[in-house]
DNA sequence: ATCGATGCAAACTCTTTGCATAGCA
DNA sequence: TGCTATGCAAAGAGTTTGCATCGAT
């Protein structure tokens, strides 16, 4: 998923062309981990416009909800990237940059120890849905 | 690990045994699930006697950090349950009622599906370190 | 008696929402 | 012009912390 991509998205679904949509699309396409809204802020003021929490915000679950961005929480904190295309795509995090690296086959922590450079700390191999019961 | 279990690993690293600590290690041993403090806190009022948050809270990361509970995150609340003996130890989570069922064998959402009565909706695989970076 | 555990209250972080204004189509 | 996007401000949820008191050893 490019720019082009997203906006095209965006539209298709009737939601507009904006600068500041614009601006957030690109910081992602410009990064390739996973960043908090606080890291999209950052990058904002750094390089962009100015802009508000509530927008990042606003901005950063309807790209979810459109499929042009994935969303994933660890350390208390809603981490966002642009959407593999592999349905099957897992990732390596660093917790510490939101740095990722894709993972190819069904891994365990011993296995990717050896085979990798990040060094591990942990991981949640976590399926949901509704139980039985819930149904 | 039961109840003695866990308290033995209070005892044996200088914490102290006390009534409210029994309380919520028991409403572990009870529920086979992922709880979160709110639920913990829902079934010492019914139970046990009253207890505050703060304590919940407190004793919940102690545990966790103790290696008697396991922690995860999802619905933006911390969740707990009994840590598993087996390290590769993964889980199909209701995230209606937070019911879990263990998952044996490294699985993908269409194989799960088939194999399984729960309603899947999404699931996370992820490693977590530090990339050689920021190591 | 000592030192950790608890309760109360307040603070903190991340996130969401209502409403008025600004801006795209 | 009409309707969406944004900014401001406030609120909301979950969680953490300081401090005085209670309680286990």
């Amino acid at each position: 998923m490019d720019l082009n991509q997203a906006i095209h998205v965006l539209k298709s679904n009737g939601y507009k062309h904006t600068d500041k949509r614009e601006d957030i699309l690109r910081i992602f396409t410009e990064n390739k981990g996973y960043l908090t809204a606080r890291d999209v802020l950052r990058q904002l003021k750094d390089h962009y416009s100015g802009l508000s929490f509530d927008t990042i915000y606003r901005n950063l679950s309807l790209f979810v909800q459109l499929g042009i961005l994935e969303e994933t929480e660890f350390k208390g904190e809603k981490h966002y990237q642009l959407k593999c295309e592999d349905n099957h795509c897992h990732h390596l995090i660093c917790v510490s940059c939101g740095a990722t690296k894709d993972i190819d086959v069904c891994p365990f922590e011993e296995q990717l120890a050896r085979s990798n450079d990040f060094k591990i700390t942990g991981h949640k191999f976590e399926v949901y849905g509704y139980c039985p019961a819930c149904q």
